[in-house]
RNA sequence: GUGGGCGUAGCUCAAUUGGUCAGAGCGCUGGACUGUGGCUCCAGAGGUUGGGGGUUCAAUUCCCCUCGCUCACCCCA
């Protein structure tokens, strides 16, 4: 095959799984609007300088993942990597700390990282997003984290180890660099290559390390939390008292440290045990200086994203309800090459009437347009040939039963309607 | 960016220790008396065995390169 192909790193979501996604989006779109949060869209490209200021220079993700091109007018514009620094942007760029506060935002769709594909790992890559801008409240932290374990419930998602911490702010930040580096200087030569350079770049990842080597050794290391000033250390026991009295099971992971720079104070992971080693289902924290670093006023800000790609695999690997995938209502079959016109005609007619219908458009026989009305999941074919045109009528045949009648043209529509919302009842009394 | 595994019809896979026309199941298309699907039966279409080069009388099977997939490192959603 020498035909083009997709560029490494991308798939296409067909039909047969993208139904599962707009399950996804709905619990998502419902969950938002339950706690609250408004829908945005944002750009898919902004100045790269955005990402590499709000993100943070030092990062992977800003040195070697980001997509980023020059335009046909010389601007630097980067594919965005992630969606808290477009949020905050739009925040800022709206005017948005005018408005009532906190912002309550959420957003969905791809974003892009340069990296090496992987189970539940591509190029682009889908989120959902959900930022409070605007309070240092932390209920707002614990809303942020409710809100996802909530939209993973109503997935039914099982399985999950959710993980939160405090990575301090930059007042007691410096402090546990300090008394980190101070701590693995005499232990350097044994960390692993990696390490050795984050020693002076960003030690706190150092603490994040999955090396056997790496872990031993900090094993007695100092965490942030001991390093913690009193305000971030009062905030995170407030976010721990707020996870415990809404009843979120959460356990606190010392080493947890967020791969951004913008992380503040509250840090946290929901990580899934039915993927492979790219585990992290959602991830996020609070951000109080990423409004700043970006130019702005020093604005508090938490938030998370989650992914889309590995939400759907664990779905489907625990075994999970994507509700209904949509399926037609009627076929209408043709039997004669006269009669088809009108057949079109009917096709239309119930269409406007708000049911799904589709038709024959291969030259298929009779026999075989009954074939893909079968196949096509529709629970209704509806024959409308030379005989039903002279008597004004339509046969329509139940193709789950086997039951088949002559009716009215004109009753056609509220006959399936009426047929579909029965159905509906029915389950509902089902569920009952 | 680094390593391991893999790459045969639309899909899932088989086969040739290098040698006649590369197979099956599913799917697709058509048929099994005239206007009725799902089951069954029959038939058909579809592959220069990812691409390129090399070794050989001969390669899908061996070697090299390349592209892609996959898993792990890394990173993270």
């Amino acid at each position: 095959m020498s035909s083009i192909s997709a560029p490494r790193g991308v798939r296409d979501i067909l039909p047969d799984e993208s139904w599962k996604w707009e399950y996804v989006f709905k619990v998502t779109r419902d969950t938002a609007r339950d706690f609250g949060y408004r829908e945005v869209h944002l750009p898919v490209f902004e100045h790269t300088e955005l990402f590499s200021r709000g993100v943070g220079e030092t990062t992977d993700v800003v040195e070697k993942e980001m997509y980023t091109f020059d335009d046909r007018a010389g601007r630097s514009l980067t594919l965005r990597p992630e969606l808290s620094a477009s949020m905050v942007r739009s925040y800022l760029e709206n005017r948005m700390d005018k408005l009532h506060q906190p912002a309550k935002l959420w957003s969905a769709g791809p974003m892009f990282r340069y990296e090496r594909p992987q189970k539940g790992r591509y190029r682009q890559f889908w989120q959902i997003d959900f930022e409070a801008i605007g309070s240092q409240d932390p209920y707002v932290d614990v809303e942020s984290i409710a809100v996802s374990l909530e939209i993973f419930r109503k997935l039914g998602l099982a399985n999950l180890e959710v993980v939160v911490n405090s990575v301090g702010c930059p007042v007691c930040r410096p402090v546990h660099k300090e008394a980190l580096q101070s701590f693995l200087k005499s232990k350097l030569g044994d960390l692993c290559e990696t390490c050795k350079g984050r020693f002076n770049r960003n030690p706190l990842r150092i603490l994040d390390c999955k090396n056997p080597v790496c872990r031993e050794i900090t094993e007695e290391a100092p965490d942030t939390i001991s390093c913690l000033c009193a305000e971030c250390s009062e905030h995170f026991s407030a976010v721990r008292l707020g996870l415990d009295r809404i009843g979120a099971a959460v356990s606190v992971d010392k080493r947890l440290v967020r791969g951004l720079d913008y992380y503040t104070k509250t840090a946290y992971e929901v990580l899934s045990g039915d993927l492979g080693a790219q585990n992290a289902v959602c991830g996020g924290g609070r951000y109080d200086n990423l409004a700043e670093s970006i130019g702005g006023p020093h604005t508090p800000g938490v938030g998370f994203a989650a992914g889309v790609e590995r939400i759907v695999l664990t779905m489907e690997q625990q075994g999970r309800s994507f509700g209904e995938p949509p399926v037609l209502d009627a076929y209408v079959v043709s039997p004669d090459p006269s009669s088809r016109d009108e057949s079109v005609a009917l096709l239309y007619e119930i269409r406007r009437s708000g049911i799904a219908a589709d038709i024959d458009y291969m030259g298929r026989s009779f026999k075989a347009q009954f074939k893909t009305a079968g196949g096509s999941g529709a629970v209704f074919a509806c024959v409308l040939g030379p005989d039903e045109i002279a008597t004004g009528s339509v046969t329509v045949k139940n193709l789950e039963t086997g039951e088949q009648h002559q009716l009215a043209r004109a009753e056609l529509s509220s006959f399936i309607i009426e047929f579909k919302s029965a159905k509906v009842k029915k389950q509902e009394g089902n569920l009952l």
